[in-house]
DNA sequence: CCGCTACGGGG
DNA sequence: GGGTACGTAGCGG
């Protein structure tokens, strides 16, 4: 038989035996599912083997041997208790736990799967022999039928309820599906809502996707099909031959898992493992298409679509619809190669790479590297561990040199090349290099500050394989300066994750590998480089504008000095040990910097560039959310652009001034003034009664409907009484509060950036004064 | 400072 | 299938 592609995974029990299902794409892009019969199995340890034979002999589990495994880093005889029916193996476990001669039970926590994959050594994403199961390395990927889809929903009467439903493949296939008539080619209208989902699923059967992309569809578009079938009495049949949708619980919400297919939901792969290193701090799918695709949504606000609805004016929405599946299609299509180089380096099936955590994908990737070295899987830290390791006092973290405030030009920016996986190999950190004993390790690899120290004398686990990843992205990256290869591209990436996610899995409460000690040594190594780094440039007359933890700020007077910076950092290399390398990334003509207040704890680092490119690169100004007004944002935001391209703070005060004069004198449009807030809870759960619940216990005394998960539209009005009390529907406000925007609103926002000019806020306010009176 | 509550994405 | 998993800001005490 010829090689398939593994997308996905999953198992089934036959007479009580587990058989594992492979769902495959073969060469010509048709699915194949393999059966594999395959038994589980946990490991007993104990000193007492034969005794605990015995015992399981007579509870007539024969299926045992002993096995040769490392745990915590030396050879022990286990015993291996094996089960045909996966389900029988935490059943066992429960009972040996109690018995006095098991000193601990492993791996009765890695799930069947997984298992199976492991042992196979078959990694999802990619292809293999059906005859042997051996992976055949290849860049090529299977001919994949994508779907993406989204829903639009608007209430009617006391209920939510979908009023269209839209699609995109990647075989080109566009549809709307509306429960209004519309004149467009693309939309087909049924007189139900009913009619209009069962056929959705209709179009699905026939289309038989391989992979069904959503934007957060799992906390809203199947979420919301799930209710609305509940309500309709419609069977959910999106899955293959019909196959109805399972909610898997996981973290907070559940994942929509549809059997057959491969439900990506692209939106918490964007907000888990994406969002750090994107220049977006909100993460719709507006501004992350835009990012990534240089294209957003059309743009519809809600109000506008309730009143289109209203109207029966469904075009817009229609086009509004489809163009979120068409985006999610296309971020589909950018996304899925990254998923599934991640998916083959972890070991991990894209449904869970597209869902996880770094911490989840850097275990899974452990995980299979213990498999690879015949090594016991570490347990899973129990409820109360994880409290424990929660409750550890925090240790020092790493070096923050606060930024000299305000504008500046001719800004370079070096930093080290991943830090902390660099430092992990460098210095052999490991939860089983901890402390080796050697007086030579003690002298020679002592953590600086402190007690600990690591081996020299074998390599750790983890700094091992962590290596061979280091080396393998630089050779990657290396490559990638001859051929512009996508593929490599994508493994470049994955490796980096995993590399950079290792540090903080040492620290993660809920870590297999947990090893605080190894975390604080990083975090130690880490501040002794940068402060190197720091004092070394200083010593060469450099001026630093700012430090964070890997990164060091350097200011130029001129041309010259941007020439020996950069030479400067060549040499410093030399005098860095192991893998250890600080890197040049650029200089930016201006840059703004803006230091905490006094009162803000931990706000995040604020600083925008001036990329010589023209383009704004800013960070830490966080009023993009929606708990902002948009005239708070527009504000900050045309504020922060005034000062860098124009390097005017006059003029951007000067605006400022007008604005807040324009609030003031009731001249500053309502839309602009609504805040939105979330009901995440049922009205009568709160015990705080913020602003968004007052005017939702208003609304419904006024018999509008109200409900959990409802987006609250308020404006803070006149009056007397909290501002709780002051904010009214937005639909029912009569005025506005100035004092209110002005205070709580626009000047934050706008003084955030000003600060920075020791613009001070009490200066703005008398400023407009004499223009407030009425 | 600590502890509690709410938020995100989606419409 | 071992199931509970986030990280952070803002508020009130």
């Amino acid at each position: 038989m010829s090689d398939l592609f593994l997308l996905d995974a999953d198992y089934e029990l036959e007479e009580g035996r587990g058989i594992i299902l492979l769902y495959c794409k073969d060469k010509h892009g048709k699915m194949q599912v393999l059966k594999k019969p395959y038994k589980s199995y946990f490991y007993i340890q104990t000193s007492s083997k034969d005794i605990v034979i015995k015992r399981l002999e007579e509870e007539g589990i024969k299926d045992i041997e002993i096995v040769e495994k490392i745990l915590n880093g030396s050879k022990k005889k286990l015993i291996k208790v094996y089960s045909e029916n996966p389900r029988e193996i935490p059943k066992i476990r429960d009972k040996v736990k109690e018995w006095k001669e098991v000193e601990e039970e492993y791996e009765y926590a890695v799930s069947y799967v997984y298992k199976f994959l492991m042992d196979s050594d078959l990694e999802p994403a990619n292809w293999f022999s059906p005859d042997d199961l051996a992976v055949k390395h290849s860049n090529d990927l299977p001919e994949l039928n994508i779907l993406a889809f989204d829903i639009e929903i608007i209430e009617e009467g006391n209920e939510e309820k979908i009023i269209m439903i839209s699609y995109a493949t990647n075989r080109g296939k566009k549809q709307v599906l509306a429960t209004k008539e519309s004149s467009l080619s693309f939309v087909k209208s049924f007189s139900s809502e009913k009619q209009m989902i069962e056929a959705f699923f209709d179009e699905i059967a026939k289309i038989d996707p391989d992979i069904i992309c959503t934007y957060n569809g799992d906390a809203f578009d199947f979420a919301k099909l799930k209710e609305r079938c509940e309500k309709l009495k419609i069977k959910m049949s999106i899955g293959k031959n019909g196959e109805t949708v399972r909610f898997e619980r996981r973290g907070r919400g559940s994942a929509a898992s549809v059997k057959g297919r491969v439900h990506i939901d692209l939106f918490n792969f964007v907000d888990h493992i994406l969002s750090p290193s994107m220049k977006t701090e909100v993460l719709t799918l507006d501004e992350v298409a835009r990012e990534l695709l240089g294209e957003g949504k059309i743009e519809l606000k809600w109000q506008e679509m309730k009143d289109a609805w209203k109207k029966k004016d469904i075009e817009r929405i229609a086009e509004y619809c489809l163009k979120d599946s068409e985006l999610t299609l296309a971020l589909a299509e950018y996304l899925l190669p990254q998923i599934f180089a991640i998916s083959r380096l972890t070991m991990t099936l894209p449904f869970d790479t597209s869902r996880y955590y770094y911490s989840q994908l850097v275990e899974h990737f452990l995980m299979r590297k213990s498999a690879e070295d015949n090594r016991i899987i570490p347990n899973m830290p129990k409820h109360d561990e994880i409290e424990q390791r929660r409750q550890l006092p925090s240790y020092t973290g790493a070096i923050v040199i606060e930024p000299k405030t305000g504008l500046h030009e001719n800004i370079l920016v070096f930093d080290f090349q991943s830090l902390y996986p660099t430092i992990i190999v460098t210095h052999n950190i490991s939860p089983e290099t901890l402390n080796c004993g050697h007086t030579e390790c003690r002298m020679k690899n002592a953590v600086p500050g402190g007690k600990n120290y690591f081996c020299m004398q074998q390599k750790g686990f983890i700094p091992r394989h962590l290596e061979e990843v280091v080396i393998e992205r630089r050779k990657v990256k290396e490559e990638l300066k001859k051929t512009k290869s996508s593929m490599l591209k994508n493994y470049q990436y994955a490796l980096k994750i995993i590399a950079n996610a290792m540090y903080g899995y040492f620290g993660y409460a809920g870590s297999r590998w947990f090893c605080r000690e190894c975390g604080e040594a990083c975090a130690a190594f880490g501040r002794h480089y940068i402060t190197f780094v720091i004092n070394d440039a200083k010593e060469k007359g450099f001026e630093i504008l700012y430090a964070d933890t890997d990164s060091c700020f350097i200011k130029a007077k001129d041309k010259k000095e941007i020439e020996q910076a950069i030479q400067w950092h060549e040499k410093i290399n030399d005098k860095l040990p192991g893998i250890i390398e600080l890197e040049y990334r650029d200089t930016y003509p201006v840059g703004l910097f803006v230091s905490r207040a006094k009162e803000e704890v931990g706000a995040k680092k604020r600083y925008a560039l001036l990329s010589k490119d023209g383009s704004l690169e800013i960070r830490g100004f966080e009023t993009v959310r929606r708990d902002w007004c948009e005239l708070a944002k527009t504000v900050q935001h045309k504020i922060l652009k005034m000062v860098l391209t124009e390097r005017s703070v006059e003029n951007a005060v000067k605006y400022l001034k007008d604005v807040i004069n324009q609030v003031k004198s009731g001249k500053a449009k309502k839309e602009d003034l609504i805040i939105y807030t979330q009901l995440t809870m049922p009205l009568s759960a709160y015990k705080q009664i913020a602003p968004h619940v007052k005017v939702a216990q208003k609304m419904k005394e006024r018999g509008r409907p109200v409900g959990e998960g409802m987006i609250i539209e308020y404006i803070i009005t006149k009056g007397k009484g909290s501002i709780a009390e002051r904010a009214e529907p937005a639909d029912e406000a009569k005025d506005y509060d100035p004092d209110y925007y002005i205070n709580n609103q626009v000047l934050p926002a706008a003084m955030r950036v000003l600060q920075a000019f020791n613009i001070k806020e009490d200066l703005v306010r008398q400023e407009t004064l004499s223009s407030w009176v009425k």
